[in-house]
DNA sequence: GGGGTCATGTAATAGGTTACATGATTCT
DNA sequence: AGAATCATGTAACCTATTACATGACCCC
């Protein structure tokens, strides 16, 4: 069945969310989606706003409402959501909690790759990571209490209070990897560093670079 | 300076990375990241290599060495690495690894407008993700296993193992975040509650559906 | 009263995915 | 010998990003 959305940017989500509030115009919902801060969450851009909201029409999941002008402002046209819109908006969000997703955040292909640098070029880089993951913790912690002094609900901030956990499990990784990597009783690092010591003797055609995995 | 890659996708990464080892035809590379597994870390997708070869090319990171022919088969192009794609290669990796990125995983979207839904419809489907976060941790869980089994140094591991970590996190904060919707000490639940029952009295214009945050 | 930046949108370009094509090998 | 799958690549289509445009308001 769910062949595949009709529109499956994230940016559209927001966009039939914030639609259920009332009926607005791109540019008003451009405005909104930059002051509650989510584009720290979904993708946001201008230009791609506008298409969207184009493929969202035409998908009939929001309806042009009216189009009017203010001033000698360019014309603007109101959209509102639909029926279906509001249909799709609660079954798509119900998938996204309800089945986690495979993804591809770039820290992961770079570990994939790892092998390619040597072990001691490899621990200074996850030195410096570890230090701006713990910067990136406090801005955001930063950000959560200046939002809740603001009288926001801490229900708007669990996004980022997710982010906190994920950066905190992601600094106590790389901590233990510089660990693992360093520690000479680690065998595969030991071998990992030997490999690259030999980068240059390329004479031992005894070892044909066989696929190690 | 750095204005921006020459390539950007990340399977030119991997693309680099398995040409120091020896040169390849596009095919090959294709077979060889996916026996690796390393499609499970780098988007991958077949008409996508021979665009981010030829991409490659044309930034001077890979050079045609040859056109062979085997058999009646197609021609088949080898590419070998350059030696400023090796020194891309060592400097695209250093930054990944250096510099966390903002990223927009689709779950972390959805929690940002998980107020869209009523909280004992969100319970549920909280419970569901937990449930699936562990058949996934336990399915990467066996995977390490087997691969370690036969022989592939943990070097080539670590993504799953951070992976795992990564599962964990997320686990533990889908749990606490279940128990702080389900506490009826959390307030701000409450007032959750409290607005979606309201969904269908929308005489109170009193209250203009001001932006809540 | 001229220089930013706000408001609003369109168009050109680049990037990525899916579909198509076709001979070779292998299986039954 | 016909069906399925492997091997190899190209082309068409969709998506997304960047660049372009243009009048209004605001500041000095």
């Amino acid at each position: 069945m769910a062949e595949t959305r009709a529109v499956s940017n994230p940016l559209a989500l927001a966009v039939l969310s914030y639609l259920t509030q009332r009926p607005m115009h791109p540019y008003e919902l451009s405005r909104t989606l930059r002051n509650n801060g989510d584009d720290r969450s979904i993708k946001f851009n201008h230009g791609t706003l506008y298409m969207v909201v184009k493929q969202l029409g035409k998908a009939g999941l929001i309806r042009e409402q009216q189009t009017s002008r203010e001033g000698q402002r360019p014309e603007r046209t109101v959209y509102a959501l639909t029926d279906s819109g509001r249909q799709e908006l609660h079954d798509w969000l119900r998938e996204l909690i309800e089945q986690p997703q495979h993804e591809y955040p770039t820290f992961v292909a770079a570990l994939s790759l790892l092998a390619a640098l040597p072990p001691d070029a490899v621990i200074p880089l996850l030195r410096r990571r570890s230090q701006r993951l713990g910067e990136e913790i406090a801005q955001t912690e930063r950000l959560i209490q200046t939002t809740l002094a603001a009288g926001v609900p801490e229900l708007f901030l669990i996004e980022e209070q997710f982010r906190v956990t994920l950066l905190h499990a992601e600094t106590s990784f790389v901590e233990d990897l510089i660990g693992r990597i360093a520690d000479p009783e680690t065998d595969w690092a030991t071998a990992w560093a030997q490999h690259h010591s030999q980068q240059n003797s390329e004479i031992t055609a005894t070892e044909p670079a066989a696929d190690l995995r």
